[in-house]
DNA sequence: ACGACGACTGTATGCGCTTACATTCAGGCG
DNA sequence: CGCCTGAATGTAAGCGCATACAGTCGTCGT
């Protein structure tokens, strides 16, 4: 079979013996043309295996019905695997020693996993496809400006590229920021930093042991951070109950040394992690220093990382809903390529709040 | 500024005072021209923020540069949340009692997020855009028929959709098969099931106490379940060793239920569980009668799901390269579309043995 | 000084598809 | 029986870009 090219309208119109209009017609509101017809063209395309050129067909259209997402860039190490040698070597088994973890790969949680897949199934149930991009270090603006030809619409994961970027080369492509700050005028989807932890500390301070409160709070460059230490004070603010804060840094290290130096002053009731990296610090600080927890102590964490899952105990955090952010992401790209008016949303999805042992018993 | 519809070449010629041939060759071919008409041209690109259509580009060039991956669908459960209503009620935080678990997300091990990236990466690196489509359970078939008139090549990861499927709307459409059974004929990419089993049960059996071995089966229809049984039968062939199999379905309770049942004739030196899930209800069976592990009896798994790092004892298993497996499926397609007539590869990774506690000391 | 040549730029065509508009034809109506 | 109408189909004009081919002009060799 010397089928060397893909057939096109021309060769389906010729099998059918129709006009390159019908055929396309066939394909694109079937209602307008006769049963007989139809069913002859439908015949042509089967037989000859015909599918419709994409390009051909943005061109036309003026849509090219692929949405784009571009998420942080990974940097998978140059060391990577190419294709091996065509003799092929046989394949070499590597042995390692795992057995702390400190192999695993540092794709900790599933965030983008879950981001994409939101994403990606809300796209085809609207007909787009989906262009996934991470922008890596090096060519960010090369791979924004490339997406930016080939989609309709742009869900950019914030602070994935520098915002003069945003505004500059894509000005016509319709964006959502997913994750960013908000507020800044644009469609945005993100997760509600501020009210899942005010509801967390509320549940915290209800069955809490009597005792102070101390907020391991998280870099105060980042957004995430700066709307979970609202939502802190928020929760303990007109309530009688004594807290303070300490930095931690998001880190597990600080964590645990902001919990080390306040056991040296005073046993806390509570701990309240701005991330669960912190938190799970925090925990490896109370059990050294023979603190029971949840009995003497409550902890959370916020994220929802595997790791808190299995933690002893296993500790109470907030889960941001990913694929919820991936859909909402999606939806408003297709509300606004639908009405290129109408005015930005700023969407704040709720989070899951996980009950654990780490909190003590529920509420 | 009325800039309501985007600007093309013909403007930027407009504005640079050339011709579109000209812009053209400066963004494909800048050595063409010269360096006066050049920096005219970039400057009037700037000025207008033009950027290529991507539709145009590939209709004229008779490719899209765009890569298709397809992942087995999701289901998303049609109760995902959608854009809430304008006016928007108040967020609502949800609480979720967590303690076991048992309300964590079906996706457990990364495995599509790293494959995403590895060709991700890889396609990008390559000038290649990703299309990533997961064939949701109603409509491999529009899917696959859509993706096949955008993309250039396409990854398919097995099992995502019928074989016919593959063969038929898409004969000219240049494919790879992705962690399938291989030997088909066609460029594969997977892993090697057989040889990951096979070095890490010779392990075993340098490390195990004295005693017989029980390899616990995965179900017979599963192809990895081939590989990895064929592999257990490779290191034991010709070994003075006792063992036997058990059915256990790659299910938690199948391997409880099996490592149960023998227990009740005899304590083994060794389980060797087909994957992580029966490995670990092997685990615990054994916990409750009383076996210790590593001392008595050793225990392996194979996948490398998260459960297996946090496990007690944690789990030695073998991990699959995901990132490689996306890495080498976009390679292949890429070393295809570059020479169409290129004899076909069937590449089998190397995998990674994690060792850990389960498996006792280090060899 | 004249033609050849090379560097650069412009003209014009086609990629495969959609669609506005034109055409054809069968009925229905006055 | 002529004319109007509407359904079905055909004709042809782009969509924005790449590029083969055709100039144009300054240089160099003789």
């Amino acid at each position: 079979m010397a089928e060397s090219k893909s057939p096109t309208v021309y060769d389906v119109a010729r099998e059918a013996d129709v006009s390159i209009a019908t055929v396309s017609r066939v394909l694109r509101s079937p209602e307008k043309v006769s049963v007989s017809t139809r069913e002859r063209v439908l015949q042509a395309v089967r037989r000859l295996g015909y599918v419709p050129n994409a390009s051909a067909r943005g061109l036309a259209d003026r849509r090219t019905g692929v949405l784009g997402l571009l998420i942080p860039g990974h940097d998978i190490p140059a060391t990577s695997r190419r294709l091996p040698a065509e003799d092929g070597a046989p394949a070499v088994v590597e042995f390692l020693d795992d057995r702390d973890g400190r192999q695993a790969d540092p794709y900790r949680n599933r965030y983008f996993e879950q981001l994409v897949r939101g994403a990606e199934a809300a796209a085809w149930r609207a007909g787009y496809a989906l262009l996934v991009a991470a922008g890596t270090s090096v060519s960010r603006d090369v791979v924004m400006h490339d997406l930016a030809g080939r989609v309709d619409a742009l869900a950019v994961v914030a602070r994935t590229v520098p915002d003069e970027l945003l505004r500059g080369s894509i000005g016509r492509t319709p964006m959502v920021t997913v994750a960013g700050e908000g507020g800044t005028g644009a469609d945005a989807v993100r997760v509600d930093n501020r009210g899942g932890m005010s509801a967390l500390v509320r549940h915290v301070l209800a069955v809490k042991p009597p005792g102070p409160v101390l907020y391991l709070a998280g870099p105060p460059d980042s957004p995430d951070a700066a709307g979970r230490a609202r939502g802190f004070h928020d929760a303990v603010a007109g309530q009688d109950v004594p807290w303070h804060t300490a930095m931690a840094d998001f880190t597990w290290q600080g964590g645990h040394d902001a919990v080390t130096a306040q056991l040296e002053e005073e046993i806390p009731a509570a701990v309240i992690g701005a991330n669960d990296q912190s938190a799970l610090g925090a925990l490896a600080a109370l059990r050294e220093g023979g603190v029971d927890v949840p009995g003497t102590c409550v902890v959370t964490g916020f994220d929802g990382i595997d790791e808190s899952r299995y933690s002893t105990p296993t500790l109470t955090t907030v889960r941001q809903p990913m694929i919820d952010l991936g859909i909402c992401a999606v939806e408003l790209l297709l509300r606004r390529l639908a009405d290129p008016d109408a005015a930005p949303r700023d969407l704040q999805l709720p989070v899951d709040v996980l009950l654990r042992t780490s909190c003590g018993p529920l509420g």
